[in-house]
Formats: structure tokens, C-alpha cells, sequence
DNA sequence: ACAATACTTGAATGATTGTTCAAGTATTGC
DNA sequence: GCAATACTTGAACAATCATTCAAGTATTGT
């Protein structure tokens, strides 16, 4: 009986997304929302309730986006340390590939974000803690190979790995420069290997 | 002949690096600036060209700001590894003692800037490289201490060292605590100090 | 006391903000 | 073909945005 929905609504979700993180939260209009999403203010606050649910809404989308990537790269064949510094590569080459240099949207947001929205605060804190869960995961598994000091914490160097996401993160905003990234991650995990590198 | 200004123009720009510091550029309205500051929108006008050209200035005092801080951390009588855990140990000192939990100003501006925004983006990256330089500097007199392999590059570790500025002021958003912030800095510095350490 | 000076005030500007909702329209089951 | 359904449309909303400027006011040199 009912009219069909006539656009996509992940679509249309995936445009808005591309909106919010080129511009960030607040920059971005429900204007810029409606002319990226090519849906009249109607539609767009049927679908999605209102600017900031869909802002999470988009959140959820990225998330969801780049979940899949980490965990392709984090469960290949090659050793535990390859496997995690191949991480870092993507990462890398996603960063200095994008001509719009965007970073990266949780980044954005949790820069963005004061402190007391802790709803929003929270929801990106505990996506960057599923990925510290699944280093962590990583680097005992390279302990348990020996490729990793067993007295070393785990825990404390996976933090230490999303503090290096971090790191590039804003790193390459101030200077876009592939090499130079790839020497701090050269660095960063010289901190892992330490003494026993090579 | 003319009558003098009344108010305070370094304690009205400081007063308003506050409310960006608090809540970012785009998020605070000249509305809340004269609150914060008590000047009328028309002194405020007059004094500060702009919103856009006060928010610059505010760059601008809160570098300088900092800026001698971290001369006084690097310029001590201490060994200059140690000069530099020094400063990382103000910095999240700093940080926890915050309870805005503002982060910094200048990366915070950095992720809610666009690229396309050169002139800003050019001037915040221009402070990081100055502190930068000033790391590669202490690293350097490290080597040639015999502190700090001579077979590394300063330069290199220099930027190591700016990336986890960025790593933790990111990592404190997302979860404000002080021992995790340390331990994020004791594995940072093994990097630097690797095989030799202790 | 009196111009001259220029800082202070705050109302008013037009543009833009996020959001709503009644009217219009297309599809479905009968 | 006819209701019934509900999606689509875009004008309209009040609020807020950054900015301006003429009027008011306080100080100075004479």
C-alpha cells in the first residue's frame, strides 16, 4: 500500500559522511548535508532524525568501513610484527592517497567534540579501544613466537600503537610527506623490537 | 587629545584564546567572545579586525605562551634525554590537571582545520616545526654525549618525538589517565634510548 | 569652558542556522 | 478506478550567525 522509498538510504549516508569528514561536525551545514545526499530537508530528518544523529549515524558507517581493513591486515599469513607494521603501511598509503588530505574522521571528532559530549566522546573512545584490543591480541601472539621481549606489556604497547595512529594522524596534516611517516613508524617500532630487532 | 582605552587588550585576546581553546572555531559564536571578553561586539571589532583575525591572534599568544615553557624544560642543567622526558612529563602534567580537558589549542585547531585553509594550517605547522628543530637540537647534543646512538637521525627522532605530542594529547581525550600517559612515554623513549638504556 | 578626539555602546543588518509541516505525488491492494 | 498509504517537496519558521555604524560618552589640550 505504502509509497517506496525511492533513494538509498546507505547512500545517502555515505555521502553525508564524506561531508562531515571534510569539514568536520560543525562546519558542515544540513544545507551541505542536503545538496551532498541529493535529499530535500524532509527526507533527510524522516531517515535520519535530525544533524546530529545522522553526524553518528555516520560515525558508525566509517567505523564499520575500516573495521573490515584492519582486521584483513592484522589476520594474514605473515608473522605477528610484519602483520601490525603492515597496518601502518595501509595506513600510510590511504593517508598520502587521499588528494583532500581528511585525516581521519574519529580523529577529527574526537579533537572536535568538548568534553562534555560524552556521548559522542565515548562511542569514538571505545571504537580505538576494539582496535587497542585487537593489537594487543597481536603483539602476545608475537610474544608467544618470540618475536616479542615477553616481559614487555602488551596492553601498554598496543597504547602505544594508537598513540602512533594519533601521531600520523595529525603529523600529516602539518606536512603531507610519505617518507617522513614512514620513518616515524620506522621508529615507533624500534620501540617494540628494541634490542632484539634483526 | 583622545580618550585612552579602557579595557585590557592582552587579558580580552587571553580571555578569548579560552573560549576557542574550550570549544573550538567554529563552535563559538562572537556572541560567547564578548561574553567572555566584556567588550561590546563594536570594541571588539575594532580592536580585532575579525572573528577569523582574533582567532589567529589567540594562534598566536597561546604559542608564545607555551613556547617559554618549553624553553625552560629544554635549557636546564640536565642531562638532555633527560631534559626532554622532562618536558613530555609537564606536558602531561599538564594535561591531567586540565578539567576541560581542553587538549591544545594548536593540534585541536590542526584536525578542525581544513586543507584548504593554508594560511591557518601554515601557521600552526610552522610552531610544531620550531619545537621540532629545538628537539633536534637536544637529541644532537645527546649524540654527542654519547647518550643517544650516533648512527640515528635526530631529525628523524625529532619528529618521532612531535608525533607523540600528538599521540598523547589524542589519547587523553579519549581516556584521561595519568599512568597510561607515562607508560605511553616510557615506550616512546625506548625508542630513542633502545639497546643502551640503563 | 570648549572643541577636538576617538573609544564605547548596542541596536540593526542581512545571511544563514537547524528544523518543521502542510501540500503534493506516486504507489499499492482491492 | 478508487481509497489508502506514506514518501517527497520546498516554503516557512524562529533562532542565531558575523558584522556594521550612527549615536552617545569620556578624556585631552588649550
Amino acid at each position: 500500500m505504502p509509497r517506496p522509498i525511492e533513494f538509498d538510504r546507505d547512500e545517502a549516508l555515505r555521502r553525508a559522511m564524506g561531508v562531515f569528514w571534510r569539514q568536520g561536525y560543525h562546519a558542515t551545514s544540513v544545507k551541505d548535508l542536503t545538496a551532498a545526499t541529493h535529499l530535500q530537508p524532509g527526507s533527510l530528518y524522516g531517515t535520519f532524525q535530525n544533524k546530529r544523529a545522522l553526524f553518528i549515524a555516520a560515525l558508525d558507517a566509517y567505523f564499520s568501513g575500516i573495521r573490515e581493513r584492519i582486521q584483513s591486515c592484522l589476520h594474514s599469513d605473515d608473522p605477528p610484527l610484519q602483520r601490525l607494521r603492515a597496518f601502518f603501511d595501509m595506513l600510510i598509503e590511504e593517508m598520502v592517497c587521499d588528494p583532500d588530505n581528511k585525516g581521519c574522521l574519529l580523529v577529527n571528532t574526537l579533537l572536535e567534540t568538548p568534553a562534555e559530549d560524552t556521548e559522542i566522546n565515548r562511542r569514538v573512545s571505545d571504537m580505538f579501544a576494539k582496535v587497542e584490543t585487537e593489537f594487543a591480541r597481536v603483539l602476545q601472539e608475537a610474544q608467544s613466537r618470540g618475536d616479542l621481549d615477553p616481559n614487555r606489556d602488551p596492553q601498554a604497547l598496543a597504547r602505544l600503537l594508537i598513540a602512533g595512529i594519533y601521531g600520523l594522524r595529525v603529523y600529516h596534516k602539518t606536512r603531507p610527506d610519505a617518507p617522513q611517516l614512514h620513518e616515524i613508524i620506522d621508529n615507533l617500532f624500534f620501540a617494540l623490537g628494541g634490542p632484539t630487532r634483526h
